[in-house]
DNA sequence: ACGGTACCAGACAGGTCTGTCTAGTCTGAA
DNA sequence: TTCAGACTAGACAGACCTGTCTGGTACCGT
């Protein structure tokens, strides 16, 4: 019998991108191999190549499937007023970045690793970027903010700050500085 | 008669250096090999290992060189009051930030790429990043901002941001952003 | 003249990378 | 029962990776 299908185990394509997030996540995108992928997602070579055609279409996948996340983070969320759920936001974004398994921002880290912007995963991640500060700019507007264009614009900025800087520096300090520059951003 | 040491040309270690700096930045550390690294700073194999033990020391000095060279940018501007000197600061980040070779913050670039922070290369990259907080709060302290450390921590977040916007978005606009995020954040 | 140092060219080893291919197993629908 | 589709195991090719090693040349201070 074989253990693939009958034992209710996950379909292959999802146990490669799930163990292909684990692993880029937490190691980049270039330092782990198709190999390493398949042999703990517990897949023949075969089996990923009918689904992913390479290993670029695989990572596409990946940040599609991280920014597809991030969406239903923020879908999820209570329909507090705009700004609390501004606010919510960057909460989330500094209890995720002072988790334990904290590695960064995964669109920024993937983004290092592909030089030319015309790439496929360049694109992917850019779209990703398009929704989060229309997010921003729409949630500003809502609560009536006199300039939610150049503030969204400013938030993107914090954003990045925020992912790059739980990755290097003291998390509490990063939690206090946050709060404080949202606080002078949004006035 | 040799050409390496007779032509006036530079020294070996320096090619090397110059060259592994123009190829990590533009496309990444893990993509760029030896043996790249050696054909196009016409360095023999033996003369790489002879200076560098091995390609983590050789990143760790790519790193170490962009912050002297980063220091030396900062030591190098006039005598300005502290808070041009600051302003001076973010506006060459923007300049840099917007010139046509610009991919991204190698310190962040490069950060990404190894995700231990006991690295080495991790722990030069950290030691880069104090040094230019401190030179922020060094500089608030001395216009007399009443609150240097926390506004020091939030200029590193601003300045993390526009490392990867000026990469990501629009050169104007993030422009623009910093602008007008610096005003925000400093009152 | 001599020895140390820096340098050059390139073969080589052992490993890993992506991607292809063969060959066979299981399941479910027609 | 037959057949398509999803899956498994693993060999294989060709390129590239880091790092070692041999062997030889040029310069420079003593």
């Amino acid at each position: 019998m074989s253990a693939a299908t009958s034992e209710g185990r996950r379909p292959a394509r999802t146990r490669i991108l799930e163990t292909a997030a684990r692993l880029f996540y937490a190691e980049g995108v270039h330092a782990v191999g198709i190999d390493r992928i398949i042999a703990e997602a517990g897949v023949a070579k075969a089996t990923f190549y009918h689904h992913f055609p390479g290993k670029d279409d695989l990572v596409r996948a990946y940040v599609n499937e991280q920014s597809a996340a991030q969406r239903a983070t923020v879908a999820a969320m209570g329909i507090e007023s705009p700004r609390e759920r501004l606010h919510a936001v960057f909460t989330y974004m500094c209890d995720f970045g002072s988790g334990p398994g904290y590695r960064g921002c995964p669109f920024v880290n993937t983004s290092a690793e592909y030089p030319d912007p015309a790439h496929p995963v360049r694109q992917a991640i850019a779209e990703h970027r398009r929704w989060n500060r229309d997010l921003y700019r729409d949630l500003l507007a809502a609560d009536g903010h006199p300039d939610a264009e150049r503030t969204a614009d400013i938030l993107l900025l914090l954003r990045d700050g925020i992912a790059v800087g739980f990755e290097q520096e003291d998390h509490a300090t990063v939690r206090t500085a946050t709060e404080e520059a949202l606080a002078r951003v949004l006035r």
